[in-house]
Formats: structure tokens, C-alpha cells, sequence
DNA sequence: CAACTTACAATATCCGTTATCTGTAATTTG
DNA sequence: CAAATTACAGATAACGGATATTGTAAGTTG
């Protein structure tokens, strides 16, 4: 109960309360009801915050993709090689997913369902995420470390070629199966590295 | 109706009409006494050569799946460059799932829920594909066209690298987003050949 | 009057009943 | 007697009325 600690209402504590019932019920269980009484108000309150049940959801894991675009930010312009700044960096991505999964299950489960019934939550985020990739490309390029013609679809090989590291379905399973993730990811990680020390020419290839 | 042009009841002919009822109703529609009146034999009589109706179903879809292995095992100890075959290995992958999910929807559906539902199945047909991959890339080395000390550690970089574009799931929706995917795959496969080309060492990577 | 509650309509979920389907075994047929 | 059918029991799914939940709008309160 977050009533006997008295906080004012406000869209964060909302979500936090959502969140507490998401972890003891899981989402199937939980409704704008309960959540209300949870903070000491009526149902009808929360809609101040949350123009629907569905919007309070996707708040949840905006919250978390926000959290894990901060995470790999960190990176950008850091000191360092772009070599052990990517592998670094996915390896946190991955990490962050895993440790969801891990202890965290019912909100792994919420953002897993996300991923399918909100497409564009993920392209948007994906996006993002190969934006960033692409910030260190270029980084990486300018200082001569890598040689590479077209950084953005460089980014893009990089996100197509690790998603299964950070696909909250596959980091499930991977993990379920006690597959070595982090070895692998690493020797795949290395492997494009390898490719743009060593030069990619991708040539003209059209955008997505 | 298979009943009009007489044949006899095989495996092979039960697996037909099951295929026939899915196209037509769906998975979800599909009765084994449909299959059996569109034979026009008893529904107990199928139970001769499927032991159950979802036995019919996996067997569907490890029909696919052979086709598929089938497909890519063409490349191997073929001539020409081993980049080449690779790409053309993995883009006839692609396509096959590509003109499953365009052409034969419903087919595609019942694959897509075998990959969730039976995790050994698809574990068993990754495993199968990646030492395909492994055996193009050990000629390779042999050939001494590519330089790689763990060629499993590569196949399945091949592997992870590729499931995007090979995944049921990601290629229904890759495709309906109208994403250059050949085009994208096409740059992964070669950013990952121009590592193996320049040589690519894994170290003492433990085994999955 | 901003923040909330109460009241209510629309929608979705639950659950007991009914019907269908699956899988098996005893029985028939060529 | 091999191959299939019919008959049937248990499992699954469809149906529909009762219940709960969501979302809105009118009303209440500090």
C-alpha cells in the first residue's frame, strides 16, 4: 500500500503503483481499480495521469526502453576504443534485458507483449537505439579507427545482427536454455568490429 | 475433395489434405474429421500414420523444414567463391520464408506458432542449418579463402547475425513494413564475410 | 476551480452449460 | 488379418447470461 506513506498523486507514483501490481499479480491480474486502492483513491483519479489502462502499460515500458536508451548514451563520446565502447555497450543492453527477465519477470512479460501488439513503440525505439550505434560509428570513423562508407547502414547491420541478444523473447529463451549469450554475443560483436577495421564499402544501398 | 481422383491413404497423401484444410480454414478451423472426410475415409483411420493431430501439424511444419535444409545443403562443396554461396545460401533462406508468409499465409501461421510452441523443433533445425553453415565455412578455410581458428564459434555468429531475416516472425513483419530486407541481409552476410576474409580469431570461446 | 468522487454506460471477462472434437478400443469388411 | 469403421469416453472448445472492469461525465469538496 502506498497510502500509509502519503505521497501527492502524480503520474510517477501512478506508475509506480502499477508496477507493484504487475510484480505480485502479473498484468493479466491487474486492474485500474486495484491500482487506485492501492494509492487510496478512486479508479476514476488515475485517469488525470493515464488516458487509458493501455497508456498506463506503455508508460511502464517507455519507462524501461527510456532507462536502457540512457544506458547505451553513455557511451557516446565516452574516452576509449569504439571496439570495446560497442562491445560494452550491447553487453549493457543485453544485460539490462536479462536481468528483467531474471528478476523481474512480470514486467519482462508486460514488455514482451509490447513487442507485439505495439509495432511502432519498437520501431521508434529500435530507431533510437541504431541512432546511437550510428553516433559511435561515426565517432569511430572520423577517428580513423573504422573505415566505413555508409555509417547508417553499418548501424543497422550492427541492430539487425545483435537484436537476438536483446529481444526480450530471445533473451528469454537464451537465457532459459543456459546458452553462453555473453561469448557469443561478444565473438559476434567482434566480428563486425573486425570488418570495419579491416573496411566496409556498402556501396549505394537504398534507405529503409 | 482428394476423394474424386482415387489414391491410396498414405502419410504422404494425409499430410496433403491436412495442408488443403489449413490453406482453406486455418489452423485454428481445421478438425482431423475434415481431413478425413476430404479423404473419404473414418477420421480414426488417420491415426494410422499420425498418432495425433498435433503429431499432423509438426509434421507440416518438419516438412518445411526439410525443404529448407534441403535448400541451403545445395551450396555446400559446390564451385565458386564461398562469399557467394553464402549470400545465396541465406538469401534462398530468406525467400523461401518470405514467399511462405506472402503466398501460403496460413502455412506460415502454423510454422510461426510451432517456433513458439516447440522450441525443440526449431532448436533441433537451427542446429542442423548452423552446421551447414559451418560446413561452407570449413571449405572456405580449407580453400583458403577465409581465416578463422573456431569455425562453429563463426557458424553460429552466421547464425545469430541472420535470424532476423530467417525468423517466421520477423519476416512477417519485415515484410509488411515493407523493409529492404534482401538488401539488408546482404550487407550483414558481407559485413561478416569481409571479417572472415581479413581473419577472424575466437580464442578458446567454451562450447553452447 | 482544481482535484477528486460517485454514478453510470459500454465493454470485456468469467463461468457453468452444451456441443464438438480427439483419441481409443471393440467390431466389421474384403 | 490388415485396414478400416463404428461406437464411445474423456478432453476441448463454443455459447451465452451473469459479473467485473474500463472509461466518461456529472456532481462534490476543500
Amino acid at each position: 500500500m502506498r497510502e500509509t506513506s502519503f505521497q501527492p498523486l502524480t503520474a510517477a507514483t501512478v506508475l509506480e503503483s502499477a508496477k507493484a501490481q504487475i510484480r505480485r499479480f502479473g498484468e493479466a491480474k491487474t486492474n485500474v481499480t486495484d491500482v487506485a486502492r492501492d494509492l487510496g483513491v478512486s479508479h476514476a483519479a488515475l485517469y488525470r495521469f493515464y488516458r487509458s489502462k493501455s497508456a498506463m502499460m506503455d508508460a511502464i515500458v517507455q519507462e524501461a526502453m527510456d532507462d536502457e536508451a540512457h544506458l547505451a548514451a553513455h557511451y557516446i563520446g565516452a574516452d576509449g576504443p569504439a571496439a570495446e565502447r560497442l562491445v560494452a555497450m550491447l553487453l549493457d543492453l543485453h544485460r539490462r534485458k536479462r536481468d528483467r527477465f531474471v528478476g523481474d519477470r512480470e514486467i519482462h512479460d508486460l514488455y514482451q507483449r509490447i513487442v507485439v501488439d505495439r509495432p511502432d513503440m519498437i520501431a521508434t525505439y529500435a530507431e533510437r537505439i541504431t541512432n546511437l550505434v550510428a553516433d559511435l560509428i561515426d565517432e569511430a570513423v572520423r577517428r580513423g579507427e573504422w573505415h566505413i562508407d555508409d555509417t547508417d547502414v553499418a548501424a543497422r547491420v550492427v541492430r539487425d545482427a545483435v537484436t537476438v541478444y536483446v529481444h526480450p523473447a530471445f533473451v528469454a529463451q537464451l537465457v532459459t536454455a543456459n546458452a553462453p549469450v555473453e561469448a557469443m554475443l561478444h565473438a559476434t560483436v567482434t566480428t563486425l568490429i573486425r570488418a570495419f577495421e579491416s573496411s566496409m564499402r556498402y556501396g549505394n544501398m537504398k534507405e529503409a
